[in-house]
DNA sequence: CCGCGTCTTGCGTAAACCCGCAGCTTGTCG
DNA sequence: CGACAAGCTGCGGGTTTACGCAAGACGCGG
C-alpha cells in the first residue's frame, strides 16, 4: 500500500508520516506533498489510492485538490485532516465527495489513537470516519433546523462576493424579486434583525453587509470558501 | 530567565520549547499556555517578561492577549510566531505595540536558525526582529503608495461589520457625506470599479459588499480582525 | 379533482446608497 | 500674508435595496 500525504506544515507532515507508519504496517511507501498543486500532481503520477489531506494550504487548498483528484479517480480514499470544523469546510467537503466514496474528516486536535483508527478504517476497511464534532455540524447543517438550504447558502455566497441583486438574478436565472425573497429568508435565519432593529433608530445595520459578517463570524463562510466562490464567479463571467 | 510560550498546536508548542532551550541556555524555566486566555493569566501570575506568542488561536487570539499583557506591563518582550503574514495581522500587531517595546514577528516557515536568532535578539538584546516578508508588508502598508490610511482602514472595517452610513457617521463623529467620501476613496483604492464597470451594464457589483470581499481576498481583513472589530463594536454599542 | 403549502414573479414605496457640485475650514509653505 | 492642497459638509438626484401585497405556478396527499 502507498500513502500520499498532502500537508504544508513540516511538523504536521512528519507527525502524519509517523502515524501512518505506525497505524499501517502494510504500507510500504509514503510520499509527501507540501501543497495542493504538488499533491494533485503526485496523486496523478502515482495513481494514489490513499491520501491524507490537509485543508487550508496556502498554494491550493485541500478541497480544490481533492475535487480534481476525485474527478480523475473517484474511488480514491481521502482522509481530511484539519485544524478547524468550520461549517464552510464541512459543506465544501460534502459537496465534492463522489457517491459511495470512502473518506474521513478528522480534526488535528484528535488523539493519536483516533487518527490511527481513522487511517485503518478508511484505507483498509473503506469506511467513512467523520469526527463527531464535524458530524454534529453536518447534521445541523443538512437538517433544516437552524440549517441553511442550498439555495440560501448560494445566495449568501453571492452577496458575499459583492454581486448586485440584478447580477444574482441573471446568474441564478431568477427574477429580481425572487432574489430579494431569498435574501429576506437569509436575513431571517441569520438573525440580522435583532442586532439591527435594536431599541432605537440610530444603531442600524446594513442588512446585506451584516449578513455576510455574521456568516463569517459563525464560520459559515471562511477565506477558502470565498476564494473558491470567487474563482467560480470569474469562470462564469468568462462565459458571459 | 523565564520564557512563556503561548501556542495552541501541541506539535508547534513542543518545537518551540526545544528551540527556546537550544537558543537560550540562560533560560531556566519554560512555561506553556495553550490559548490566549491561559496565556494572559500565566503572564500575570509569573510576571513574564519574555513571551513567544502564536497569533490565531481558537480561544483568544494572540493579538488580544498581547494587548492586555502589554497594557499591564509594557516592557514585556513578545515574539509573535505566525503562519501567515496577512496585512490584517501585521496592522493589528503594529497598532498595539507600546512605544519603544521590543518585539518580533517571525513566520513559522522560517528556518530554525532564524527563529533562534530572533529569540536571542529580542530576549537578550532587546532588539526588534521583523521577518523580511512581514517587513515588506509593513512598508507598503504604512507608506501611502498602494497602502491604506488609518481612516480608510477604519471605514473598511466599519462596512465589513455591516454598519450603515449613518451608523458609521455617528460612531466616528462625521457627517453622512464625509463617510460617503471616505467610502469612495476606499472604493478607488480597492479597485472595485474595474471589475464592476466592466464592459456592459449587466455584470455589476455592489460596491460596498465588493469592497469587503476584495479586502478579504487580499488579506487586508481576516477572521481575527473581524472578530476584534466586532468586539469593539459591541463595546461601543453598550456605551450607547 | 380540489385544497394547501411553497416558490416565483410583478408592482409600488420608503429608505439607503453612490456621487457630482460647491462652499468652508484647516494646515502647510513660500 | 496669500496660495494651495486636503478634508468636512450640505444639496440634489439617479440607482439599488428592503419589503408588503397579491396574483399565478407547481407539487402532493386526500
Amino acid at each position: 500500500m502507498k500513502v500520499l500525504i498532502v500537508e504544508d506544515d513540516p511538523l504536521h507532515r512528519s507527525y502524519l508520516h509517523e502515524a501512518v507508519n505506525a497505524a499501517l504496517p502494510e504500507c510500504d511507501t509514503v510520499i509527501e506533498a507540501e501543497n495542493g498543486t504538488v499533491g494533485e500532481k503526485l496523486a496523478r503520477d502515482h495513481k494514489s489510492a490513499h491520501i491524507v489531506m490537509d485543508l487550508q494550504m496556502a498554494n491550493r487548498n485541500g478541497i480544490e485538490a481533492a475535487r480534481t483528484i476525485w474527478k480523475e479517480r473517484p474511488e480514491t480514499r481521502i482522509l481530511f485532516w484539519s485544524n478547524y470544523s468550520d461549517e464552510a469546510y464541512v459543506r465544501g467537503v460534502s459537496r465534492i465527495v463522489p457517491d459511495g466514496a470512502a473518506y474521513g474528516y478528522v480534526l488535528k486536535s484528535a488523539s493519536d489513537e483516533r487518527l490511527k483508527l481513522a487511517l485503518r478504517s478508511i484505507f483498509v476497511e473503506s469506511q467513512c470516519v467523520i469526527d463527531r464534532e464535524v458530524r454534529g455540524l453536518q447534521q445541523k447543517s443538512l437538517g433544516q433546523t437552524n440549517g441553511f438550504t442550498d439555495s440560501e447558502y448560494e445566495i449568501l455566497v453571492d452577496i458575499a462576493l459583492g454581486l448586485t441583486d440584478r447580477a444574482i438574478a441573471k446568474r441564478r436565472n431568477l427574477s429580481l424579486r425572487s432574489v430579494q425573497n431569498r435574501l429576506q429568508q437569509l436575513y431571517d435565519k441569520l438573525d440580522v434583525y435583532q442586532s439591527a432593529g435594536d431599541d432605537h433608530e440610530d444603531g442600524r445595520f446594513n442588512l446585506r453587509a451584516r449578513a455576510v459578517t455574521v456568516a463569517f463570524l459563525r464560520k459559515l463562510l471562511n477565506y477558502s470558501a470565498l476564494e473558491r466562490a470567487e474563482a467560480e464567479l470569474q469562470e462564469w463571467l468568462e462565459g458571459r
